[in-house]
DNA sequence: AAAATTCTGATTTACGTACATCAGAAATCG
DNA sequence: CGATTTCTGATGTACGTAAATCAGAATTTT
């Protein structure tokens, strides 16, 4: 049997009022029987018992997710995650709200930050524009000991308690290898589609991206990177009129999101141009473009389980509990057409 | 707030006593009353909060393991996430028991399960070996109505409540692609080496690898299959005969153990020959040979995310709770040596 | 040494559910 | 219709913890 507060109570010698001053940091203590009540926590190796506190306390944890707006798929897959989070709400005690912010956009999720400032918040995740104005905000949660957890795109130096998402110079890391090895030993130029070097998973990608690159496939050159701003038809245009001017484009790296546009410039030069083309997320375009030949691997990171290791990392950081590092360690997922989920 | 029993009971205009007869399915509720109940569960939406139950109940999951013995490294792994779940016990309520069967040893692990019947089980999980008598013995297991799940390799048409595992029929593929891809149009022969082909996983992955070959890489022949029985110096010997024999092996796909003796048998060969490898399961071995480049690929199933959705499953089965299907996918992970983790 | 202050103990209620007991109501049987 | 049998209600205890109250002890201050 697990021991309890009756347990220490006894163990101590010192009742269970005072247990409960400990274990709850309530003032009232004197420092001797504060540690004689610790030691004896240590000696029988008490846990306390989570699921019976917050019921004591009848807990509840609201939290809130700050996510760019915007209709490109991820971010829609992702506000639709929280969503089904939320739907769960009862379940886990959690009490989910959903803050958007236009993408990319600084002062308004610094404003949404500190908007949060003061408030009973259990926890706050968000999508980080790598900005240091962001950064102060987020520390700024942070010093008021309110759990805070970076989504998908990192923050710089910030002391936010947790990153959910992938390791995304890895991630270009891994597309470079991709990319070089499946045009084996072919000469050639790539280029790189991405949407805003102003956000650091984009910047991180093609920071990995190069380096292989630079040290691994000397034979395959990059061109500039394109900015199709995350939007289809610019991506279109942009990436049509690379091809049509260069025609030793043998390969493309897309980092980002705004696909459609992308798919849509390959099926229109298809049967004549072989491309190689390595894309970032898991939708329901890249998936068929994956299964029809257009691109030939899709890098994900899975937005249901970021949301949802976001969770329980705000959860534990609140009640001071520890994370199973390793299940909150978000893997970067590769799907070629044969292990499409 | 959400409701609860005492809201039940207001609603359905009966006392608490009754309502618990009908949540707890236990009689002397006459049909007219009881529905009335259940109405008014439905009416007000009512969700049993579990962890107050399991509170009152006391309850403990007193779960199974058995997994196979063998010094392989998987397979130590496997046990090492398992006892590893062991540790968090008292948090999470469980009474985990290992049971080891010499691998591929059909009776014993027909007698290991056999012994659980009649038994004050929360749940069982096994590595299956695929035979009709070990179906037959989780069948009556299952009509016992304990929670059995299949670790790693599945049981063909049997009743086991779940299978936490990769689909080995898209690893299998995702190899092939894998390989084929990374030989660019080269011509040659491949060779396979398994464990053994009696456990489904191996089949399975073989199956896979052929149908993608045979359709797509034509011009890549595959020798008949090395059984190296998990073993790294039959493994070895295999290996190095095989290439030996053949000069125009250009790929190896390990889709089983031992990746040891596989990895001594290449370095042996290692300047002289250029081999592009796929292997399975990511060890200290198997990463080391990524690193350096003796292997280019390797397909991995996380051990301690599927001992975790097991354990996740088998309670949740066992309260009757859904699971979140899509959290209990395992993945199939490709790891290149850029994206180690 | 008396008063004021600070600790500590004892006790109670609560959270939402499970489970047991016993009395009384309703239904069924003879 | 009375006697059984079957249901239902009322009530209390328990699980492990939180939190509050109040009395009394120990300590410090005056």
């Amino acid at each position: 049997m697990r021991p309890t507060v009756h347990d220490i109570a006894a163990a101590a010698g010192v009742s269970l009022a005072t247990v409960d001053r400990v274990l709850n940091q309530r003032p009232g203590v004197r420092l001797v029987t504060r540690e004689k009540v610790e030691e004896a926590i240590r000696q029988i190796g008490y846990i306390r018992d989570v699921a019976a506190a917050n019921l004591a306390k009848g807990r509840v944890y609201p939290l809130v997710f700050i996510v760019p707006t915007g209709d490109n798929s991820f971010m829609h897959g992702l506000r639709s995650e929280v969503h089904h989070a939320t739907l769960r709400a009862s379940i886990e005690r959690t009490d989910i709200r959903i803050v958007e912010v236009p993408a990319f956009d600084v002062p308004a999720l610094v404003a949404a930050l500190d908007a949060l400032q003061g408030r009973d918040i259990a926890g706050v995740a968000l999508v980080a524009t790598d900005a240091p104005e962001v950064r102060a905000a987020v520390d700024r949660l942070v010093s008021e000991r309110i759990p805070v957890v970076t989504l998908v795109s990192d923050l710089t130096d910030s002391t936010r308690h947790h990153y959910a998402g992938i390791d995304n110079i890895a991630a270009g890391r891994t597309a470079a290898r991709l990319l070089g090895r499946f045009l084996g030993g072919r000469e050639g130029y790539l280029t790189v589609l991405a949407g805003s070097m102003l956000v650091r998973d984009h910047r991180e990608r093609l920071q990995g991206f190069s380096a292989v690159m630079a040290a691994e496939f000397p034979r395959l050159r990059l061109l500039p990177v394109l900015e199709g701003r995350d939007d289809p038809e610019r991506t279109k245009s942009l990436v049509s009129k690379a091809l049509s001017e260069n025609k030793d484009i043998i390969g493309i790296y897309s980092l980002g999101a705004g696909n459609r546009g992308l798919i849509a410039a390959l099926k229109a030069v298809r049967p004549a141009r072989e491309l190689t083309v390595v894309a970032h997320e898991l939708t329901q375009h890249t998936r068929a473009a994956l299964q029809d030949g257009t691109i030939d691997a899709v890098l994900n990171q899975d937005a249901g389980h970021e949301v949802r290791s976001a969770i329980r990392v705000m959860k534990a950081t609140a009640d001071g509990q520890a994370v199973i590092a390793d299940q909150e360690r978000i893997r970067l997922d590769i799907f070629l057409k044969d292990n499409l989920p």
